[in-house]
DNA sequence: AAACATTGCTTGCGCATGCATATGGTGGTG
DNA sequence: CACCACCATATGCATGCGCAAGCAATGTTT
């Protein structure tokens, strides 16, 4: 049940607002939904794949890309994470041989980040169960 | 040059059933949204009152209980945490005096978790703030 | 060109979280 | 009663995260 802009709007703002309750509604069921998402993928994903969520969400960025290769600030604000999270996530991708650090040409202060062979075959086969999960959890009620 | 969920989910995918283009696309919409609302609430919430999101669901539970208590346990699902995260959250909610551990009589192995009166004051203002960040940020986009 | 501000990434640190396990309480079965 | 499987919480530990500070490269101002 979305909340129409008219129901935000409403004059009779108390203590909460009108529409506030649908708004708090709707909170509560994203948060679930998230949550069920969230863990059935970090199961899956770990269990068959040995990836977390973050790892995976970089993997597929990196291979939706046709030159599979991102700069590491535009991968961060993709994947919802910080600058400083996403480095150590580079780092521990990089140290399983997933993805390898290249040093941008005209800005040696960038880095790019991108995807290996091994890299690409990983992400094909976790993309299977990620979308099977999604599949089968998301819409679910 | 991005890549549209169309090219991902090509006819002459197999392995991937027919919309899981469209899945993918609503998960990447949800995350989206998930981490725009709660990097807005833990901004606001930790500014004008010092509290965490996971803090503040706690709080919002138990003022919604008639009662103003809750088994712990009960809280840890509702609030999508773990049993341990929920113990160690009502630790520092305990030890700030915004709840009450309550040992429950008919099962000792049992507590409740019960909301004081500065708890009740203190959830009253966030509650504010709380829903005022949702009616913004949640309808967005 | 010298000094300063800004950008892009890395690192030190503290913190919240989940998993596995410990502790103590409960109920059922012999 | 003794035992045992189970349940509800607490705690040790490892991990991933964000913030703040650091560092090197770039851009800007004079």
């Amino acid at each position: 049940m979305s909340v129409t802009p008219a129901d935000r709007a409403t004059p009779a703002d108390r203590a909460t607002p009108a529409g506030t309750a649908d708004v708090v509604g709707a909170w509560r069921e994203m948060q679930a939904r998230h949550a069920a998402v969230c863990s059935a993928l970090e199961r899956e994903l770990g269990d068959r794949h040995g990836l977390g969520i973050s790892d995976f969400e970089v993997l597929d960025r990196l291979a939706d890309s046709p030159a599979r290769e991102w700069r590491a600030q535009d991968l961060a604000e993709s994947v919802h994470l910080s600058q400083s999270a996403l480095s150590r996530l580079v780092d521990r991708l990089a140290r399983t041989g997933l993805v390898e650090r290249c040093a941008c040409d005209n800005d040696r202060r960038g880095i790019f980040v991108l995807l290996t062979e091994d890299g690409a075959r990983k992400h094909a086969a976790a993309a299977t169960t990620h979308r099977a999960v999604l599949a089968r959890v998301l819409p679910a009620r």
